[in-house]
DNA sequence: GTCTATAAATCGATAGAC
DNA sequence: GTCTATCGATTTATAGAC
């Protein structure tokens, strides 16, 4: 059971760390101050080297960005959409992605904010990959909705719309949520499912 | 009733009708590839002009960002704000801005674009004076909501957290609204409306 | 009001030493 | 893996003629 915690690491987990570290320093700062308006030199000065090494763990400038809006688009895909799959009706499934997903933007705030902000700086062949992550998760949402109004337990509403409507509503979560508690996702995300539930109407 | 078509518009006019030219102009150019990735020159073809011209219009190229920022944080509160004053139950004023907001969204589809994901590039003071109109459409939201709450006409849910959904919900309408009909937003505002007041629950 | 020409600063990226 | 040094391209903005 016990293992030393003074041996080295392997140099591949050393290097992933490194990008791992790079990225999210990236991330806050392109937040902040925008993709654009960020030179590789201000992402260097956060994790105390200079500009010219960062090009020893990314190629580009773009490719920081590309993994950070890889990471919030791929991970809310591998992690959340299993909870469709799982059992129970399509309530049930529809409110454990809910909670999922406001969990996730919480913890990956600042990615969040720059994978639907920065768009734009993508390459074209990179805005693709992204996008078919957002599609999937979107389509995703869309039949458990279908399946929830096939079976009666939703009300018919046009599903694209609805889907689209309720990620743009959880997705907004990033704008304000800084700084929030585990409680206080938990509580957004409770509020948003009576809403989407139940409406406004007593 | 006659009026000369042909009699020269007088300087002032002119002169606001080419900054409204310039401004839509960038809009457009600003939503597709960014604020930080367009320069003064692109902005300048896509009017037919040189960019030093432009220097004429715009003190700088962020002055044009602030005025596309303006008009679409101004706009909302000094024309959607006041259907909150008009007579009427909460739901029916709340409805009756709901369908302005989602009307303008897409009147100003991609001003609206560049105001979303361009706050960054702002300087802090006209950012800060952006925040004030963003605000202030917020919280009579939010009034509105608890007003329906007092009454017994809404259901008890964090009025805040209620006006930051269904914001974000509906701002998010101007990321996939592109090329829309009359009819297809107006579709949007009635699946939206009956999601905040019903829910998805028959 | 628009032009040409250019200043002044910045930025992404590379070369090569250690 | 990080450094110093620097290239080359681009950008915002200005000066001054027309």
């Amino acid at each position: 059971m016990q293992e030393d915690d003074a041996e080295p690491l392997n140099p591949k987990t050393r290097r992933h760390l490194r990008r791992a570290e790079i990225v999210t320093a990236a991330a806050q700062i392109f937040a902040k101050n925008g993709y654009s308006n960020v030179g590789m030199r201000d992402i260097a000065d956060a994790v105390g080297i200079r500009g010219a090494s960062l090009y020893h763990h990314f190629p580009s400038k773009e490719e920081i960005l590309f993994a950070i809006c890889l990471t919030v688009t791929r991970e809310p895909v591998e992690e959340n959409l299993p909870l469709l799959d799982a059992a129970g009706t399509p309530s049930e499934r529809l409110a454990n992605l809910v909670r999922a997903h406001v969990r996730h933007l919480r913890g990956r705030r600042v990615e969040h904010l720059v994978g639907l902000h920065e768009r734009a700086s993508l390459t074209s062949e990179h805005l693709a990959e992204i996008d078919e992550y957002r599609q999937c998760y979107n389509h995703r949402v869309r039949d458990v909705l279908t399946a929830g109004m096939r079976s009666g337990e939703f009300r018919e509403l046009n599903p694209k719309v609805v889907a689209l409507g309720m990620l743009d509503m959880l997705n907004g979560v990033s704008g304000w949520i800084r700084g929030a508690s585990d409680d206080d996702v938990d509580e957004v995300a409770d509020i948003y499912l009576r809403l989407l539930f139940d409406g406004l109407r007593p």
